[in-house]
DNA sequence: TATCATATTTTGACATATCAAAATTTCTGG
DNA sequence: CCAGAAATTTTGATATGTCAAAATATGATA
C-alpha cells in the first residue's frame, strides 16, 4: 500500500536509473528535478524511502532502487502503460493527451481490473509510444531499436518507439506520420546540418532537427 | 480542484441528505458514521468544508451542502456511476465488485475522459445498480419507483433499482435473476410473517425478509 | 427544573508531503 | 591544496487529514 506520492517517486527513479548512463545512481538533483520539488524535499523522501527498503540510500551519493522498489515501480509503470493503451484503443483519445490521464489513473487501478485491461487488449507488449509494458511477473525488456539518427542514409525503417511524451512533440510527430508501426525512408543524413530528412507513407519529406530524431526509434527494414 | 478527501465527503453529504427524511441536514454523528472517522473529525471537516463555502455548518446543528458543494456532489457522483458502467460493460466486471473500483476512479478522471466514457457507453441514464447518473450540468433526476414491498401480490414489476451495494446481497440478487432490466413477478406478499415471494425467468420463486425486499426497487408493469 | 445520557466540539498529538532558507559537505579549477 | 561553486542536508514552518480523550452543550425524563 504505498502512496501515491511514494509510487510516483519508485517509477521515478526507476526512469531515472535507465536515462543516466552515469551509472546506475540517482543524485539528488535529478530526483528532485525530475519530480518537479526542492531538492530538500528529495532528500527527506530518499530517506523514507530507505527506511521502508525501497531505495539504497547514501547520503551525498545518491538513491538507487532496491529489489522491492524495482518491484513496486514496475507494478506502476505497467499499470501506466496499459492504461495508455486503454485509453488510446478503447476510447479513443489522442495518443499525445493520454500521459496525464495515466498519471493519475496507474495509482487508482486494481490488480484485479489491470488484468482484465490487459486481457481486453489482447495482452499488449508495448503502449501507444512504444514503450515496453512490464509482465505481470516484473519484467521489463527492451528491444535494441536504433535512433532515427544512427540510421544510413536511403535505409527502410519502421518506427518503434518514441522517448519524447511531449504533447506538441507527439503532434509533430503525428502529422508527419511518423507513429510507432508506421513504415518510413530516412532520405538525407546532414551531419554538417545536424538534420536528418525522413518520408513516411504519401506525405512530403520532413527534415528535422538531430535531437528530434535523436527521440525517434526504429527497427531497419530487411531487404 | 478539491481533493479527494472532501470530494467523498461532499458525496457522502448528497446522499445522507437524501436518505434522511429527517428534514435535510446531515449529523457530525451520521456523517462520522457514514464516513467511517471519529465525531471530532468530522466536525472539524464540516468546518473546514464551510470555509469553503461548500457546505452550510451550524455548529451543534449540522451540515447542508451550498449550491457549489451540491455541484461538486453531483460531479463525483457522475464520474463514480459512469465508470461503473464502463467496468461492468466494455470490461466485463462483476456488478458486485465495480463500487470499490468506482470509489476510487472517480478521483482520478478528466472531465474530458469521462465525456468520452459517456459517449462510448451510449449516454446511459442510470448505472448498474439503476442509480440515476447525474447529467453533465449537474442535474438529477430519479424516477418515482415502487419498493418490491409495496406490490400488490400476484402484480407483474421491471427491477429498476437496487439500493444496497453489499456484495453479498447483490449476488442475491442475481441469482434469482432480480438484475435492474428483469421482469418479474410478484407471487406472495405475507405481512404476517414479513416476508414476499418473488419470481423470474424460469426459476422457482424465493421469498426474502421485508427488510430485504424494501431495498429492491420496481416499476409496475401495465396490463 | 435538575440530572443524566448523548451528541458535539475542543485539545493535543501524529503522519505525510511539501517549501524556503540556513548550514554543511563535496567537488573542482587554479 | 585551497577557495569558491555546486550539491546536499538540516531546520523550522505550513497544509491536510486523522485519532483519542477531555470539555462542553443539548435535549429528554423524571
Ligand atoms: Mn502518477
Ligand atoms: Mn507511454
Ligand atoms: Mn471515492
Ligand atoms: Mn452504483
Amino acid at each position: 500500500m504505498p502512496s501515491s506520492t511514494v509510487e510516483n517517486y519508485l517509477k521515478r527513479i526507476f526512469l531515472e536509473q535507465q536515462a543516466e548512463p552515469t551509472g546506475d545512481i540517482v543524485s539528488m538533483k535529478n530526483l528532485a528535478g525530475a519530480m518537479g520539488v526542492t531538492a530538500g524535499t528529495a532528500t527527506s523522501m530518499a530517506k523514507s524511502l530507505a527506511d521502508s527498503k525501497l531505495v539504497a540510500y547514501e547520503p551525498y551519493g545518491g538513491v538507487k532502487l532496491t529489489a522491492r522498489g524495482r518491484t513496486v515501480a514496475l507494478r506502476v509503470l505497467r499499470r501506466h502503460r496499459l492504461i495508455e493503451c486503454l485509453l488510446v484503443e478503447a476510447l479513443g483519445l489522442d495518443w499525445s493527451e493520454v500521459h496525464d490521464e495515466a498519471e493519475k489513473l496507474e495509482h487508482a487501478i486494481s490488480d484485479k481490473l489491470l488484468d482484465r485491461i490487459d486481457e481486453f487488449l489482447g495482452f499488449p507488449s508495448v503502449d501507444p509510444h512504444g514503450d515496453p509494458i512490464p509482465t505481470a511477473g516484473g519484467e521489463i525488456r527492451h528491444s535494441a531499436l536504433t535512433a532515427l539518427t544512427e540510421v544510413e542514409q536511403g535505409a527502410e525503417v519502421r518506427i518503434a518507439r518514441v522517448l519524447d511524451q511531449d504533447e506538441q512533440f507527439l503532434r509533430f510527430v503525428d502529422r508527419h506520420m511518423l507513429r510507432p508501426g508506421t513504415r518510413a525512408r530516412v532520405l538525407v543524413q546532414d551531419h554538417a546540418a545536424e538534420a536528418v530528412t525522413v518520408q513516411s507513407g504519401k506525405l512530403p519529406a520532413v527534415t528535422m532537427g538531430r535531437t528530434a530524431a535523436a527521440k525517434i526509434m526504429v527497427e531497419l527494414i530487411k531487404g
